[in-house]
DNA sequence: CGTTGGCTTGAGAGGGCTCAAGGCCAGTGG
DNA sequence: CCACTGGCCTTGAGCCCTCTCAAGCCAACG
């Protein structure tokens, strides 16, 4: 079954019909490592399903720091809803950490498959509201000391971890390079002596 | 107009007829100041929208020190939805900071509506669209030192500030009291030099 | 083998925290 | 009318965590 297909009969119930409107609604797009998909300033239209690879949105501040907001691997959504809603020029970038696939869609076709498919629009309204409480739970964990941030982080992401360049990983963690290093250290120590006994 | 049909026809159009349905699944609930909406521990189960006074969510950590991960006034929707969605304890608390007065509906309840009135569910769909990005812009910004944290702070939440205790903002901006109360100072001091030219 | 990218280590600085007082009302009761 | 009280905000001193800046290390690659 297409990965879209499978994600979206987790949340709601859909038939063979609905879903090709739907898959016919999007279009493929393929991006290399560190290519862009969206730039920050030019507003955003589109939603994107991620198909292969992985993705993440940062903010790049006045000093050219970047901040990563989210990261988005196979089966994620990933998007500037922000920009896309009020058509405003968008502030983040999103970029393909690995070589990747995404099926793109844009808002206005969205909004017309929400008419004719209102489990469509359930499913999105899902969507989001699981995107929201996982942000008010990372603002809550943001507050904590580094040690652990990550080891939250961890316990969350798993697996993808490894798929992860660590500096990626501290800037989500809202940590320098360095200091992430450090609370690494930390953590292998601990486990060093609890493996020793 | 009823303040919650004018919130609903900003973002959807709905018949006369829709909006009497919806807001018959509504009961209204008085709560005085302090009382509490939701308990930690318990699981969340309906929606709340804010007619009047002003409600605050928080999570008090293991050491006991509150967390206010959002404010809510009139208007304004407030809930735990993730455990309204994954139907487990919260581990939130909402409190009244006012005198207020919510209509509460029933997750279950919302639903249902959600099948008969598809606006209804494209209403919510755009209300957590709206605040997951809300959300990830505050990401941001806590990152940044406490100063500019109360200027964007102030700048969004302008005149509701003098409506909230100092400790209710120093708490959102993730700050101590004590550290807020500095913050302030200094910037009272731009403004006498601003001013005195 | 030099370069480059990604990770680690070190030393010093600084922002925000903790703990502990101190000031300023508004409300209350003598 | 005034002292007392409790809530709330402010101030001060010292500390700690994380940041900055600067090297150093290692593996991959040309």
């Amino acid at each position: 079954m297409h990965p879209l297909r499978t994600h979206i009969s987790d949340k709601v119930s859909m038939t063979e019909q609905e879903f090709d409107l739907v898959l016919d609604a999007f279009k493929p797009r393929r991006l290399k490592k560190n290519q862009l998909l969206l730039r920050p300033g030019e507003i955003c239209t589109a939603d994107h399903f991620v198909i292969g690879g992985s993705l993440r949105q940062y903010y790049l501040d006045e000093s050219g720091k970047e901040h990563v907001v989210q990261f988005a691997f196979e089966n994620w959504w990933i998007s500037d809803w922000s920009s896309v809603l009020s058509k405003t020029a968008s502030f983040y970038s999103i970029e393909a950490m690995e070589a990747s696939e995404v099926l793109v869609i844009g808002q206005a076709q969205l909004e017309i498959l929400f008419k004719q498919i209102p489990a469509l629009e359930s499913y999105f309204r899902l969507i989001f509201q699981q995107a929201y409480a996982a942000h008010q739970r990372r603002i809550l964990w943001l507050q904590k000391p580094a040690l652990e941030r990550y080891r939250y982080f961890a316990s969350v992401y798993g697996y993808f971890e490894q798929r992860l360049p660590q500096a990626q990983i501290a800037s989500y963690l809202g940590l320098t390079r360095e200091s992430f290093s450090r609370v690494k250290r930390i953590l292998r120590n601990e486990h060093r002596k609890t493996a020793a006994g």
